[in-house]
DNA sequence: CAGACTTCGTGTCATCCTGACTTTTACCCC
DNA sequence: GGGGTAAAAGTCAGGATGACACGAAGTCTG
């Protein structure tokens, strides 16, 4: 038996928006320069190091080939099918991880990286398709059971900004009332003390995750780096 | 960078116990018979091959050494840090699977490979430890939200039966009653209209798993849209 | 065959959770 | 100071869940 080849990729996703209005859901591509499928959009990938663990490889070829710093990283999936690369055979582990919605200026000034809304995506080398497919429904399920919309806000936040980070992932609006409660209940998110200023109205209480409070559903292995706080994130 | 080995390797439940009674969540272990670790209890496992994808490995290698045919298989996690094995660098890929209580005679007659309770395993080898942690923790987590005890029965049971699976795996007693409403409500199972025979009461109705009805949280491979889940707050 | 015994299966009720909706509060702007 | 706006709190009905009671349908025993 031939040993295959083993790439770690990454479906990365964030928030675009005008400031917290109209947040559309997307995701960064590369374009592949070489064969197989050269020219043809794909996931930001690459190969293990030799002393990496497998989330250090996922975020640094994450880093290399984007410029994105991850404010989370989960491991999705362990792809292997025979034929899901038509010359040498490919494993590829693949993780999702969310980067803030103000990470677009950071992202390589090339052609060659381009953002794409998550509901109009080009055809996708491999079977790439299919695993950005899988990396949504679970984003949208994480999201809906874990109440934390981890890694796409600042470190401060309103609830009503919180609020629209799940209302652009889960396509659906959300009752203001009914969503505080919710969240107030539990227990991810504590006020500062603090409010926003400059608003038109009332201002809101600013928010932040409550990091005392662990994750549902942790990865077996602590990832935690990664999740440290978007203000104190390496 | 030095390509890593590849490894598939299985958690296999079964349910062991004195008739439906007194069950206690067990799985197989082999030992191994090279260096490093030898002697050490571990996880089946063994090297992807070139025709196979990896949920194919997985069932070959788990019936190459133990004899077990797997009802149900799920991929678990992929394990790569560097150190996990003393030697060459190993990627393992893990699967978890499920297999009728029956199955204790189908175990290859070995004393290199015997059934342990999942609350009392020996010393295992590499990192086996907490990937059996973790595969137990998905386990009885799959089994709170889908309601499904899948694999671990024959073809037809009683809702006795199925209620017990759920109290020897989540080690807590459920209300018959409740259990019964809940699970005929989800739909996940259907009356044959046959009864069991041969109890010293009243015979109950006997059940099999509705086919019709697609699995929760499926593996990307068999993903199915239009799938509902219950929201966060609307 | 009568009655005890066992588990199956159904029913009831209080409580909690959720979604839909209303009301009050606090600030900005004119 | 009044109107506009969104924050924040409150209200209410319906559904799901847990605790528990009770009748139903068999076997077993004297």
């Amino acid at each position: 038996m031939t040993q295959p080849d083993l790439a770690v990729s990454t479906v990365i996703f964030a928030l675009r928006g005008t400031s917290s209005e109209n947040m559309v859901l997307s995701l960064p591509l590369v374009r592949r320069i070489r064969s197989p499928f050269e020219g043809t959009w794909a996931l930001p990938g690459g190969p293990l190091g030799d002393e990496e663990d497998l989330a250090q490889a996922a975020g640094r070829n994450l880093r290399d080939t984007t410029g994105l710093e991850p404010r989370y990283l989960e491991q999705l999936y362990a792809f292997g099918q025979p034929d899901r690369s038509p010359d040498n055979r490919v494993v590829s582990i693949v993780y999702w991880a969310l980067v803030g919605g103000d990470e677009f200026a950071a992202t390589f000034d090339d052609e060659n990286v381009q953002w794409f809304d998550a509901d109009d995506l080009p055809t996708l080398a491999f079977d790439h398709a299919l695993i950005v497919e899988y990396a949504l429904w679970r984003l949208r399920n994480k999201l809906e059971y874990s109440r934390l919309a981890h890694g796409f806000l600042e470190p401060t936040f309103t609830l009503a900004q919180l609020r629209k980070v799940y209302e652009a992932v889960l396509k659906r609006r959300l009752d203001p009332g009914n969503f505080r409660r919710t969240v107030e209940a539990s227990g991810q998110v504590v006020p500062t003390g603090e409010r926003l200023a400059g608003t038109n109205h009332r201002p809101p209480q600013l928010y932040r995750f409550n990091t005392a409070q662990g994750l549902i559903d942790p990865d077996p292995l602590t990832i935690r780096t990664a999740l440290t706080h978007p203000g104190v994130a390496s």
